[in-house]
DNA sequence: TTGCATTCCATGATTTCCCATGTAGTGTTT
DNA sequence: AAACACTACATGGGAAATCATGGAATGCAA
């Protein structure tokens, strides 16, 4: 079992763009870096995807080759098939975290979530992701919603039941 | 696991052809060229192929030898393997980056792909493209359609399901 | 000598690197 | 438990290197 990303929180974006990565990922990344040895700092993969994505989802080197063989045993030339190269290998960059744990995310990239000085972490298992905080917490109201329809003092693991509904 | 191209965006070609390779993919060609040394800057192979083609393919040496060996496993003599031959030995040149990150664009590939004064760069895993920008972004339609026919909210990585229909 | 290609040099913008500082924890010492 | 030293983390600033791009100079060939 691979280690996963956990916690989530805010980080400031300066002025070029540099990020400290959460304390707790970089071990993550770093396990799921092959190519990392001690000295190096890992590396990992940024997918901004297509202009309807609003958020940055980052993955680890070992995440992402593995996405890059599912994508590849797909039959050559489908339209999902196409779409999946064009988000995963065009619309992405690698990252390397710096000795100060920090990543650079360039202006492309901070202007087409919209950050602007601060950007909010969210782990996501095995990726996770960087959100204009004010973006982020504006998906949380279905979620909110979600929850206050729940039955009084319910437990929210029940959700994991499959009739819990939608 | 040999580096794989990642990112995409626009480069500027001069009166002579001279283009700008993106600085990520430099780090790939040296990696993937055996006779690289110190000092000197990679090569790679670019294949322009027939005229329905309207970019070009930029393999790494690596992956042009790979392709070379597997078009040599193929029945000698069919079709399939002198269609192959033809595309990738004859249609295709070699270029090599210079010491300021450029390439030459012949005039004859240039107007094959209808460039005027811009390249699209795109990665493609182990190889990447050469587009017109105008072009490119015409072929994103079919992808966009195919976005926009998901579920509302949908992740995109569901396109990785078998039953995601094409 | 006119046209084309290959070298060499120049420059503004970006990106990377290196060093500095503040602050929150942790644990230790008295 | 108050005071102190340590360390890990988040963040900032400036210098140095790299990148994308343009232009001039050079070499060669038709």
């Amino acid at each position: 079992m691979v280690r996963r990303f956990r916690g989530e929180g805010v980080q400031k974006v300066d002025t070029k763009g540099r990020v400290s990565i959460p304390a707790s990922y970089r071990a993550v990344l770093r396990d799921g870096d092959p190519n990392w040895s001690e000295g190096k700092m890992p590396e990992f993969v940024i997918v901004y995807g297509d202009r309807r994505r609003n958020f940055l989802e980052c993955f680890t080197v070992d995440a992402a080759n593995d996405m890059d063989e599912r994508i590849s045993l797909m039959p050559r030339g489908s339209g999902r098939r196409r779409a999946l190269e064009r988000l995963f290998n065009g619309q992405s960059l690698s990252a390397s975290v710096d000795e100060t744990g920090r990543i650079v995310l360039p202006l492309k990239q901070r202007q087409k979530i919209d950050i602007e000085d601060k950007a909010y972490f969210v782990a996501m298992g095995d990726t996770f992701q960087i959100w204009k905080p004010e973006t982020y917490h504006a998906t949380e109201a279905p979620i909110d919603a979600l929850l206050d329809k729940m039955p009084d003092g319910a437990d929210i693991w029940t959700l994991l039941e499959d009739d819990a509904g939608d």
